[in-house]
RNA sequence: GCCUCGGUAGCUCAGUCGGUAGAGCAGGGGACUGAAAAUCCCCGUGUCGGUGGUUCGAUUCCGCCCCGAGGCA
């Protein structure tokens, strides 16, 4: 028994209340699969899970580090697979809920993480290319993995320098591991939830004037005033707190902050949505009307 | 009522010395292996307010009309 069921969907699309729900007909917990609602304290702008919206089920991989701290796909897929094993070995089929494209990639595939991630080497790129600019910088990675060098724009210098760091850190290359492999450890059921775009967009506009309703702001106050976080944090580059950094600082209003929150959401939602769609083997439920096919799709896959 | 300035893409506007038009934003599509809520790439036809006229040809020039802003009365 390895089965696990996955609940993807875009930002605001009814994850969570889809996941309570199926975890709670399983007798089963949650594994949340999202790259922010990790932190602590970030619980307004990151539409976390509240106690109530728990009802009851264990939720994993929420409030796990501090605001301050970083953290990386590959810790997630550690501690989440571990988690996964345990259920598994109470005889319960994980639902894992979320978002998050790059961290649901780590479980649905064989993903092997170099092992090799040194900040001194990323630093010192960091430099080098700030000095000789990023064409250069691309063909110095073509000389060292041109196939890598082929499928990265040279605007897109985060990638480039990752895919230096690799090669300069462990002589690995990068490209030779980009056949994805389906992970032989799971039995996987995965959801993609859909709803109409424009309703979609409407969700998110209120769940945004909703948080903002709630206090977003004294959360965030909070959070600068007992020096939990600075804007350099990676936790601070979540959408519903990182556009607030004009408004601490005198530029913007709270009425442009939320504009732009509700507009980065939406390009987000756009973004999640362009991912899922590359699982070939993804089951899409349109949540206004096809909520029945869903039950009776997952009673099929648990009795498999 | 008169005068002036506007009316061009969903929005803000540019432009065409007459040869049917282009930016930003919005919107759409895509990529993605240790920051991923990050990072990056691609996509612009619209009665150029309406209607007559001049012209081979008008969104562009001229007349009238409609709408908006300001000024004078």
């Amino acid at each position: 028994m390895n089965k696990i069921i996955i609940i993807a969907g875009a930002t605001a699309s009814g994850k969570t209340k889809i996941g309570v729900d199926i975890a709670k007909r399983l007798g089963s917990e949650v594994i949340s699969c999202d790259s922010m609602q990790i932190y602590k304290h970030l619980d307004i702008g990151t539409a976390k899970v509240t106690k109530e919206e728990m009802q009851g089920i264990t939720h994993h991989m929420i409030d796990i580090i501090d605001p301050s701290q970083s953290f990386s796909v590959s810790e997630y897929a550690d501690m989440a697979k571990s988690i996964i094993s345990d259920l598994h070995q109470a005889g319960k089929i994980p639902v894992i809920v979320g978002g998050t494209g790059l961290y649901i990639d780590a479980l649905v595939y064989q993903l092997s993480f170099f092992s090799n991630s040194n900040p001194i080497i990323r630093k010192q790129l960091e430099e080098e290319l700030a000095t000789i600019g990023a064409e250069k910088m691309h063909e110095r990675l073509r000389e060292l993995d041109s196939a890598e060098a082929d499928k990265i724009h040279p605007n897109n210098t985060k990638r480039l320098i990752r895919a230096l760091e690799i090669y300069l850190t462990s002589g690995d290359i990068k490209s030779s591991k980009n056949e994805k492999i389906l992970n032989p450890d799971y039995d996987i059921c995965m959801i993609a939830l859909d709803r109409d775009r424009a309703d979609l967009y409407n969700r998110i506009d209120k769940r945004v004037d909703i948080m903002f309703d709630i206090g977003l702001v004294g959360e965030i106050q909070g959070l600068l005033d007992n020096s939990l976080v600075d804007w350099e944090c990676q936790s601070m580059q979540a959408i519903g707190y990182k556009e607030f950094k004009d408004y601490f600082e005198g530029d913007a209003t709270l009425d442009q902050v939320k504009y732009n929150i509700q507009l980065n959401s939406r390009h987000y939602a756009k973004r999640q949505l362009s991912w899922l769609r590359r699982y070939e083997f993804a089951k899409w439920i349109n949540i206004d009307q096809d909520l029945a096919e869903l039950d009776q799709y997952i009673t099929k896959f648990i009795e498999e």
